[in-house]
DNA sequence: TTTTGCGATTGACATTTATCAATCGTCGAG
DNA sequence: CTCGACGATTGATAAATGTCAATCGCAAAA
């Protein structure tokens, strides 16, 4: 059962110039482990006592405070989660829970850790995905505070699509609560600014997204590269 | 002239750990130069040519988009800005400019990027730097997203009290407006959130606060080393 | 098939925040 | 010492966003 993800998890960017021995060493102490959906899997405050990786399913990262929650990622196979929390040996900053039911590869952060210490290749993979985490994090940063909510409703679509190798008709792969939330707005609005950019070219029903005008879309939306990009 | 900096900068976490003979190498490469207040060191989108050095003044960290522009961060001495463009060869996200006169240090980022393949002392050091860049703009997306633009504010004079061993009463080292932009709220609306502070036991005139009553600020505040211990 | 639960939507309204315009106050140049 | 520039403040108003309550619609469970 382990060793079927030991291959997806080796080419993972974050693993796939780690030395031989050391990879071993890593996944010796590695379980798997399948959870149902609205499973915690982590709490904000909590010592980071895994790295995560996502082999199947979805995993919502989300903060709360004083009752109030928000969504700030949703991570998808394959890929890895709280990676600073797990360096640092610092509690984790957010909370993390599945949303379908996902199987989970946990890794002890003090193998992580002892590793990262030993095997140059894998400090400098750290090193790009902290990277990579950081600027993913600024871009966040400037969409929020730069632009309206419509404004960022719209790039989302423009983002999604551009994922799709920029297809005009796709369907969302997350709930619109959920959404409304990562693009910090509430369920309301977001059914509102649904509606108000039907006139900028964007139609939406259900999960069903259908760019109409993307020329409107565009020139409302303004994307760029240093707010949109996910790869720049 | 250069040489008063070396041990400053030889004293940063960053370089600490870093052996004498890259440290050398690194430095052979560097030039100091002095900036008047206001003048643009680095535009966003521009690529990645230099990791700079704060060693005296302040450097603004902002980022714009269709005419409106928003603070990021503020740079003091002594540290570094840019790390992760740097170390990604990734464009520059946001733009800096000095606030005073300001000396900087400017490092060749190709230099950085060969030592950062050598040195795996200095790797560890850049792995830890960015998992703080890291986790910093997680916890400033948390107080965007979770509070409101009063209780951002009452957190960050407590934050800022903290800094300073906790003292009551204390100098505002930014600007309002620029405060204002970076707990993301118009000059505006910073001059009627201080008024409403009041109530809580906060006065803020010019740039003198004093907190005097720090059981009903905290109260207001409530604050979480979640988001605003800028050490966790 | 019917029931039931829950996310999505809608309308009415409240709150927060931004915008615009004017004025104040202070500090540095002349 | 006076003037002017500019940041800070204030008031009036508008826009954006959130809250509350009710309803809708669909899909899973009975």
């Amino acid at each position: 059962m382990k060793s079927a993800y030991l291959a997806e998890i080796r080419h993972l960017d974050l693993f796939r110039s780690m030395r031989d021995e050391n990879f071993e060493a890593v996944m010796r102490g590695a379980y798997v482990q399948s959870f149902p959906p609205l499973v915690d899997l982590i709490r904000e405050g909590d010592s980071s006592d895994f790295l995560h990786v996502v082999m199947d399913g979805s995993v919502e990262l989300f903060a709360t405070w004083t009752g109030k929650d928000t969504t700030i990622g949703i991570v998808r196979p394959v890929s890895t989660f709280i990676l600073a929390a797990t360096i640092r040996s610092a509690p984790y900053l957010m909370s993390a829970r599945t949303l379908e039911r996902s199987r989970i590869v946990m890794l002890p952060s003090e193998d992580v850790r002892s590793i990262f210490d030993e095997d140059s290749g894998f400090a400098r993979a750290v090193v790009r995905e902290l990277a990579s985490c950081y600027r993913a994090s600024i871009k966040h940063t400037k969409t929020l505070k730069l632009r309206t909510s419509l404004e960022r409703l719209a790039n989302y679509v423009l983002q999604e699509s551009a994922a799709r190798n920029g297809v005009d008709a796709f369907l969302l792969d997350i709930e619109k609560r959920k959404l409304a939330s990562l693009l910090g707005m509430t369920a309301e609005n977001m059914s509102r600014a649904i509606k108000a950019l039907a006139p900028y070219g964007v139609h939406i029903e259900g999960n069903r997204v259908v760019i109409e005008n993307r020329p409107d879309l565009e020139a409302f939306a303004k994307p760029t590269p240093l707010i949109d990009d996910p790869a720049s």
